[in-house]
RNA sequence: GUGACCGUAGUUCAAAGGUAGAGCCCCAGAUUGUGAUUCUGGUUGUUGCGGGUUCGAAUCCCGUCGGUCACCCCA
């Protein structure tokens, strides 16, 4: 037993597990490059102040927070956005409209784990900076899809459950209630859900409302509400609707958001919500930046495992990760010590060329050096022995066995190595 | 922050107050130039940690640290 344990709520990541984590980074990277998306980085570590300014000082409670070596007051990243708010305002006027950056990189909150909830975890921001328009929401809601669908996702597997802030800030100066109550009414939508009916109720009348008049708004708000057309509109013509849900249940939880809002959700393990966001035209100027029109989400890497392991669709795509992280291209076998230095050299010339390729570091028996080849998914061995200058090349998959000449030894794996893999040969 | 359950070999798990064990994995050999199977042998423990009860504790009690799950919260 060792003598150490990970930090409450902090994870080791195994090759297998790193492999899977690993995979999930290629997917979103890729989807957002597609997308036209830049990468971007920010600090793990910031003022506590940052965070606080944004949500209010009794978010410190889940935050990440203690004093450095100076006494300064800093916190581990708890989401990204605030950083961005800072970077991008900062250096607007050096990058064109819009701005879409992404960022993939871990953040850090202070709470109990359970399920799909760690103290660390990996996320994917994606955020459109410098342009009000619902094409850019439409933009957003459509890259969260194709990275679903990436990930091996089938359209039963999730939904997009859409909704706007607008939606409820009308519906409240209809009914005539305080706009400083909206923040209490929001939290008992977003509440909606879980608590029992009497609970709702009597909160909604402690604002003035009847969950009768709050039912009826929420089935009448239907796909055709004007405030919908315009994302309906660009995700139709993409083919996207389909995935798409309005659902005005779903407000978000804190008061950032100003416009429309969406969660990706897993529809057939009751798992909380794999991603999130939506429009934050004020933040920037809040922080005391350039006022600029925001709209992103984040989609975080331990919900969406979770549902990964679980969706059979998604299970070709992890084991493809997981070989890729694996898988030698050539194992150079030693079948006679007087070989080495000739395989050493062909060893460092193979991985010069770009090939992936392994070997034993001491005399070993062949049929062990094989069974290190098998065990390294290694798609083809190489022997070195006493008729050297002569090599035998041997496809592991097809058993098949042929000499070749050493000085040819890289340009021939290079060809071998281009033809697809048929498996191996049933006798 | 609150509560429930759990913690034994690398791993999965036995041992229900009386000598800490098994499967798998790993290592070596059978097998001196070819991957499987099989067989033989071998390593591995402060029973998470600390205290208490007892003639005697993996087992019962208290604390603590981790894990799992739920509540709270969810940017």
């Amino acid at each position: 037993m060792a003598s150490f344990q990970t930090v409450k709520g902090f994870r080791d990541f195994y090759p297998e597990d790193c492999a899977l984590r690993n995979h999930i980074f290629d997917v979103w990277r890729s989807v957002a490059r597609r997308y036209g998306f830049i990468e971007y980085e920010a600090p793990v570590v910031e003022s506590t102040d940052l965070y606080k300014k944004k949500s209010g000082d009794e978010i410190t409670g889940q935050l990440f927070c203690f004093k450095d070596k100076k006494g300064r007051d800093i916190s581990l990243r708890p989401e990204v956005t605030p950083s961005l708010a800072r970077m991008a305002t900062a250096r607007q006027r050096h990058y064109g409209k819009p701005m879409k950056w992404f960022q993939i990189g871990s953040c850090f909150r202070y709470e109990e784990p359970q399920k799909g909830r760690t103290r660390e975890f990996n996320q994917f921001n994606a955020d459109i900076i410098g342009d009000a328009s619902p094409a850019a929401d439409a933009e957003l809601v459509a890259l969260a899809i194709d990275v679903m669908l990436a990930l091996g996702m089938k359209k039963d597997d999730f939904v997009i459950r859409l909704s706007d802030r607008r939606l409820w800030s009308h519906f409240l100066e209809e009914q005539k209630i305080d706009a400083d109550k909206t923040a209490a009414f929001l939290q008992v939508i977003d509440k909606m859900e879980k608590v029992p009916e009497s609970v709702t109720a009597e909160k909604l009348e402690g604002i003035g409302l009847t969950l009768a008049q709050v039912r009826a708004f929420i089935d009448g708000a239907s796909e055709a509400h004007a405030v919908f057309a315009p994302l309906r509109e660009n995700l139709s013509a993409r083919g996207l609707w389909e995935y798409v849900k309005i659902d005005p249940g779903i407000v978000r939880g804190l008061a950032y958001y100003t416009g429309a809002v969406f969660e990706v959700f897993d529809l057939k393990h009751g798992l909380r919500a794999v991603a999130g966001g939506g429009r934050y035209d004020n933040l920037c100027g809040l922080l005391g930046g350039t006022e600029m029109p925001c709209t992103g989400f984040a989609m975080g890497d331990v919900v969406l495992g979770e549902m990964l392991k679980q969706t059979p669709g998604a299970q070709f795509a992890i084991t493809d990760g997981l070989l890729k992280a694996f898988a030698l291209d050539v194992y150079v076998v030693v079948a006679d010590e007087t070989a080495r230095s000739h395989a050493l050299a062909a060893v460092h010339e193979l991985r010069r060329a770009g090939i992936r390729a392994d070997y034993a570091f001491g005399a070993q028996k062949v049929g062990k050096q094989f069974q290190a080849a098998e065990e390294r998914k290694a798609r083809f061995a190489v022997i070195f022995g006493a008729e050297f200058p002569t090599v035998k090349v041997k496809n592991l998959t097809a058993r098949s066995e042929s000499p070749v000449s050493s000085a040819h030894l890289v340009t021939t794996l290079q060809q071998m190595l281009q033809a697809p893999d048929v498996g191996p040969l049933i006798a």
